[in-house]
DNA sequence: TCTGGGGTCCTAGGACCC
DNA sequence: TCTGGGGTCCTAGGACCC
């Protein structure tokens, strides 16, 4: 038993999950071709009665309705989907203490040395977890249970929807013989071109190149695909809640493009805000900000501001913001979405005082303002910021800042 | 497949240091 | 200004994931 199953990781991912949950909670979608995502204008989950028809993730609402007019378009229903995750993994954590959840509608769970407990072989257990969630939330899942996280990975994307596949190690090269190398967790479209040139086209084959050859022509991260795909367990379950960021990003497409300078700015500003908005829930104090047009041609033209100082309210930055954004406008393009992203985070628990004389003041009245506007009772963007006696208050107080 | 809104990590290459 | 070897830090950009 310990031969064949030197770790045992099951792998869970609910079969076209928002399509699904809508399907759930409105018994008479069951059976039709349902998709959601109809409030961002494009195909986010795709039930199989719709994949069936030619309709593919990703897919513009309007293309999907001319082309495919049965298919019912859907809004999402974020806390709804968070709901049936919840129970999801609740269940899962019925079964196995170590719980990973990776995604809205995918995770990972130790099941090693629970087949004794249980009484049941790892196929047994599987099976329940699937039973389970299956009856109880009225979705499918798809389950795969093996010996590394990629393994389990492929194993459960091989059966799907509802399937249950389980690899012990002595049987992963038939596995990986069926598998694309374009379809192994980590490659990405782009890179399998080039393992296409030496001669690797499935899983297989790159499992069985020996490992002087991956760390010679290959970054790290594929040396590690490399040993975790030969069945060693190098990913490891992490069953910790995420609770920090790197990076907080807010973007959100025009329709139609525009070069519409004054559009632009309030976008991006908001942006800017509602990051920061999630920066302070979190107590961060932020350093740099990117804000960023897409053209239409799908090029980000950014900029990156830098701040000498973290903060937690763009108020007090809002010139930088306007001048990097100065930049990067051309009133000769016409662009398809803005964005902005926030990182270099420190904790703003510590080292609040200031060395610089009126920034108690500045930061005194941000301190004021920005509750209100975090509870929403009161806005920014073209109201509150866009006031002329808020900003010569700004004016003044920016260069502080920015030196 | 002409493409939403979030995230993470790695690498190459330049600047600068001894 | 060229010759070496070695290190660190930072940035831009690419690639991956859901």
């Amino acid at each position: 038993m310990s031969t064949s199953w030197p770790e045992a990781i099951l792998h869970i991912d609910a079969d076209a999950f928002f399509a699904s949950v809508t399907q759930a909670v409105n018994p008479h979608l069951k059976g039709k071709p349902v998709v959601s995502g109809m409030e961002r204008g494009i195909a986010t989950a795709v039930s199989y009665e719709a994949k069936a028809l030619g309709v593919t993730r990703g897919m513009p609402c309007w293309e999907i309705k001319k082309q495919f007019p049965t298919v019912i378009i859907a809004h999402s229903d974020y806390k709804l989907y968070h709901l049936f995750s919840n129970r999801m993994f609740e269940i899962l954590k019925k079964y196995s203490p170590t719980v990973e959840i990776y995604s809205v509608d995918e995770g990972f769970a130790d099941l090693k040395g629970l087949t004794n407990p249980f009484n049941m072989s790892y196929k047994q257990i599987g099976k329940t977890i699937k039973d389970e969630i299956e009856t109880s939330l009225g979705i499918t899942v798809s389950i795969g249970i093996s010996t590394t996280k990629s393994l389990a990975k492929i194993a459960a994307n091989l059966n799907k929807p509802s399937g249950l596949t389980i690899v012990p190690k002595n049987k992963t090269i038939e596995l990986l013989k069926q598998i694309d190398i374009a379809k192994v967790w980590g490659i990405g479209y782009r890179s399998a071109p080039k393992l296409r040139r030496f001669g690797i086209n499935t899983a297989y084959d790159y499992t069985v190149r020996p490992e002087v050859f991956i760390k010679k022509f290959f970054p790290k991260p594929f040396y590690e695909i490399w040993k975790e795909l030969n069945g060693i367990s190098l990913f490891k379950i992490d069953p910790n809640p995420k609770d920090e960021y790197k990076s907080i990003m807010k973007s959100h497409t025009v329709t139609p493009a525009t070069n519409d300078k004054n559009v632009l700015w309030s976008r991006v500003l908001s942006h800017v805000e509602s990051a920061f908005l999630k920066a302070r829930k979190y107590n961060y104090s932020v350093k740099k900000i990117f804000i960023f047009l897409k053209t239409q041609s799908f090029k980000y033209e950014g900029i990156e501001i830098k701040l000498t100082e973290g903060t937690s309210f763009p108020l007090l930055i809002r010139q930088d913001i306007r001048n990097g954004f100065e930049k990067i406008y051309k009133s000769n393009t016409l662009y398809r979405a803005t964005g902005a992203t926030i990182y270099d985070f420190s904790n703003n628990n510590s080292g609040q005082i200031s060395l610089f004389p009126n920034h108690s003041e500045i930061l005194r009245k941000a301190e004021k303002i920005y509750p209100l506007y975090d509870e929403r009772k009161i806005q920014f963007g073209t109201t509150l910021l866009d006031k002329k006696s808020d900003l010569k208050k700004l004016r003044f107080s920016i260069p502080m800042f920015s030196t």
